[in-house]
DNA sequence: AGTGAAACGCTAATGGC
DNA sequence: GCCATTAGCGTTTCACT
């Protein structure tokens, strides 16, 4: 909880979060600290979780030709039972890549990868259209995906 | 390009998605193949950049307190040069964790990091109000960041 | 063509000092 | 920060199919 990242540290996150193949020498390297300090450092980040995991980024083109879209989504009435079900709902869902509780007119901001239009739509038909809950959605598309991360920006 | 991947090429990805520490022995036993076999495919799976890189994912709330926002963009005139333009200054900008050219009223879809909401308006100051070719913005704030991944789904 | 098994040297991680 | 041990990696070779 008490988190003193000191400036090795933040520096140390901020290369993981663009690179996590880097041996503890090429990071000791980089941020001007030895190996052992920098396994030591690791250890602590990871077992607080500061370092949640570590994932493989894959280019969605290359396996399926996926498409991209963003939804906004508004609930009939916002009971707090019914917005944890639609939360976890949107956890089980492999399609629903992110899912954000947000303020203003739509209440929760997706986004969602589909093969094609045809299997978007036989998904929002199954979670949205048979959902009394939901009053409604809305769908843009992605064109380009312009940046895509979830990287997040550390000052040290 | 478009190689063909098979189920179990298929099955790695899957796996190395949500965790991509494991061992090529730990990964040949889930998806029952041999050592090598698995070692031959992550090196083509790397270097066809079917796997375009592995990196950590933080815990935003341990490093700084940050808030997350949904912003829509639209932009004045939609010309080619101004598109791009707009796209390589949000590829800049290292609060912009994603950013979507998308169809529908607005034009891009952002996700935006920031420390505050002081922060987040000096950003959008500079960046949106200061521009000329920007006709409106709308911002939500993520009150509850639900799921937020990178995953593509891959049916094997 | 790709697979599985074995073996090679090497690098990196681990835990104790 | 250093050292010794262990684990994992990258590669090659070979027989198989």
């Amino acid at each position: 909880m008490t988190k003193t990242l000191d400036q090795t540290d933040r520096r140390i996150l901020t290369i993981l979060q663009q690179d996590a193949r880097l041996s503890a020498d090429a990071l000791a390297e980089r941020v001007g600290a030895s190996r052992s300090s920098i396994q030591r450092r690791l250890k602590r980040l990871n077992e607080t979780g500061v370092i949640a995991k570590e994932v493989a980024q894959i280019d969605p083109e290359q396996v399926d030709d996926q498409m991209t879209f963003v939804v906004e989504v508004e609930l009939e009435r916002e009971r707090v039972d019914l917005l944890d079900e639609f939360k976890r709902s949107m956890m089980a869902l492999d399609e629903v890549q992110q899912c954000y509780y947000v303020t203003g007119q739509a209440d929760f901001v997706l986004i969602v990868l589909a093969k094609d239009m045809k299997d978007y739509d036989r998904l929002t038909r199954q979670v949205f259209v048979e959902n009394p809950n939901i009053r409604r959605f809305a769908t843009s598309v992605v064109v380009d995906r312009v940046k895509a991360s979830l990287r997040v920006p550390i000052t040290d």
